[in-house]
RNA sequence: CGGGGCGUAGCUCAGCCUGGUAGAGCGCACGGUUCGGGACCGUGAGGCCGGUGGUUCAAGUCCACUCGCCCCGACCA
């Protein structure tokens, strides 16, 4: 292609909302253009990325038994009734109407119409499995969008779907996929993690994330050099440093003490001479349908995705001052659990752990003293609450675990029957007995790998694509465009290297060679090839790198070889 | 949904406080000089100052409403 035919306008300017790397150098190198807010045009450049992703995720999953549809992206909502997420969806689910006033959404994810597709066709176990994938636009009409492709409303994702007789081959096929996954990012050169998930609204029993690290990376994971990783939401911890010995004797009964306007732990912990992990924490929730109190060491954090899972509600927050003052009778930032009836009591392992602790005492500006956790109060419930945080001991060896952050780019659940029971996506077995497909569920964020690309691979110039993942893997850079002998020569050799296959773009502007250095280095091309008239007069074309931006020359006649092997030796790093 | 900020030329922004003929840089067009790391000189085109309604002799500027965009938050007792 030529730049002169195509279709790339770059930035001087950053533009002025954008915040994060990726967003900035895409839209700034022509990639991509906003139309409106979590809304982009995947221009020319944009789109060939894009593609080259696509391509690579069809090869792998083609490979890994995965056979390409295309569902509808407008769905109807009686489907969605049917799974009851047209009611558990809030307004993230994009609801349109047709002319005749019939309900319509815009697919987020295409769990029920694969599903009704499958049971329309599926009756006997001999027909499965099934696993089928696209590759398409979806919606989700996001509280805030924000960092242009990595979390846009409209965004493009591959996601694929697996029905099974049993949960056996359920498992063959979640390893498979799992595979392919690992195959797909290891061959766009990316640097990227498994952890455990939650499995969040999707449902289901097991759940792994990829993520590509990035220092700019949305969520934060805990990962340990033994290979546990886990999403922090998820992450669970070996047992946790013991609080310090209790400076003080334990008292037979707990002692209330005077902390006037001391709410939060570190400040009654000064405030006693103590240490935040000798206190528990009581934080009051509230779900649809009662008022938790929530027990935690007071220098840890409460895990809000645990507690949700445990509590198995749909809807979880803190509750307000009101109605604290209400259940425990004591103003916000006085609460304890002993004598505490109210509220439900769940309590953190870690708060049972403790053999004595500090506590607020239900009334104002007071706190209690010397609770002894199980004598002095009874949780209904102990379990598993705490947000692990870095340092803490992997679960699994007992090491320190390190918190990285990472962009979430794919998500595979095991769904098992979340959507086969209700749709009524059923198969005869092998005794003639009707039983639910077992299902599995596999996502990709195709821009959002792109943009991950990005935010891991780029210097203060712009953007140093992966070979994998470039618009163009050659840029071949015509200067002095108004010399005839090297338009000559630069057509010849763009002409050679197009009959030979190289994927290249032929900058061919009438541009100063600042200005096309800029662009180049801005764009990211891994290859450069710069005809001039300097090398020219001298038989030669000069080619870099835009890693390393070392220039190194070739011979003319030589040219076309060298560029091979080139792309050769980059193509082996890979593997 | 709450809080904050911003909408002025294609892009990045000044002008608004203190109302009085619409500005800069970059980009674009033309001419000239330059030409291997975002050149220089000259000339020029380009704006319902996001929209609506007020106040006023007069509104980009003040007021109200509205739309759009961005940021922070939506949790830590």
């Amino acid at each position: 292609m030529r730049w002169t035919r195509s279709f790339i306008h770059t930035l001087r300017q950053d533009p002025a909302d954008a915040e994060v790397v990726s967003h900035r150098l895409m839209v700034r190198a022509g990639m991509i253009s906003k139309l409106a807010a979590g809304i982009y045009n995947y221009l020319p450049l944009g789109l060939r990325s894009i593609a080259k992703l696509e391509r690579i995720i069809r090869e792998e999953l083609e490979a890994a038994g995965s056979t390409e549809l295309l569902m509808p992206a407008v769905q109807p909502a009686e489907l969605w009734q049917e799974s009851k997420r047209w009611y558990q969806y809030g307004p993230e689910l994009l609801r349109i109407k047709d002319r005749h006033d019939r309900d319509f959404c815009f697919g987020p994810t295409h769990e029920e119409v694969i599903t009704d597709i499958v049971r329309k066709e599926v009756r006997s176990y001999r027909q499965l499995p099934v696993n089928l994938y696209q590759i398409q636009t979806k919606f989700r009409d996001e509280i805030r969008p924000r960092f242009g492709l990595m979390r846009g409303r409209e965004f493009i994702m591959k996601d694929a779907y697996s029905f099974h007789a049993d949960a056996a081959d359920l498992d063959v096929a979640y390893r498979a996929m799992e595979a392919a996954y690992r195959r797909i990012f290891e061959r766009c050169g990316l640097d990227y993690t498994t952890v455990e998930a939650d499995t969040g609204n999707i449902g289901g029993s097991e759940s792994h994330e990829f993520m590509v690290l990035a220092g700019t990376g949305e969520d934060a994971i805990m990962s340990c050099p033994c290979g546990y990783g886990a999403n922090v939401e998820k992450a669970a911890t070996g047992e946790i440093t013991p609080a310090p010995s209790w400076p003080r004797e334990i008292p037979r009964k707990p002692q209330p003490v005077p902390t006037p306007g001391q709410k939060s732990v570190e400040d009654v912990a000064a405030f006693l001479g103590l240490h935040p992990a000798h206190f528990v924490k009581t934080m009051i929730f509230e779900t649809e349908e009662e008022l938790v109190a929530v027990l935690i060491r007071g220098d840890r954090e409460i895990n809000e995705v645990k507690l949700k899972n445990l509590l198995g509600c749909d809807h979880l927050s803190l509750a307000s001052a009101e109605k604290i003052e209400k259940v425990t009778g004591g103003p916000q930032g006085f609460s304890g659990p002993v004598g505490l009836e109210g509220a439900r009591v769940v309590a953190d392992a870690t708060v049972m752990a403790l053999p004595v602790a500090a506590t607020g005492a239900n009334a104002a500006d007071t706190h209690l003293v010397g609770v002894v956790p199980g004598r002095d109060f009874q949780p209904a419930t102990v379990a598993d609450v705490n947000l692990a945080a870095a340092g803490d001991p992997c679960p699994r060896c007992g090491e320190p675990m390190a918190e990285k952050r990472g962009i979430e780019v794919g998500h595979i659940f095991k769904l098992g029957t979340k959507y086969s029971i209700p749709m009524r996506c059923t198969f005869l077995d092998a005794e003639g007995n009707e039983q639910p497909c077992i299902m599995g569920c596999y996502g990709l964020g195709v821009g959002r790998t792109v943009a991950a690309a990005v935010e891991q691979n780029h210097d203060g110039k712009g953007i140093v694509w992966p070979l994998p993942l470039a618009p163009y893997e050659v840029v071949l850079v015509m200067l002095n465009a108004d010399k005839p002998e090297v338009v000559e020569v630069a057509e010849r050799l763009y002409g050679q290297l197009r009959d030979a296959g190289v994927d290249v773009l032929f900058d061919d502007r009438q541009e100063r060679p600042g200005v096309k250095f800029n662009d180049m280095d801005l764009i990211g091309f891994p290859l450069r090839i710069v005809v001039g008239k300097r090398g020219v007069d001298n038989g030669e074309i000069e080619l870099s790198l835009r890693r390393d931006g070392e220039r190194r020359s070739a011979p003319l006649d030589g040219a076309l070889t060298a560029v091979r092997e080139t792309l050769a030796g980059l193509r082996a790093e890979l593997g």
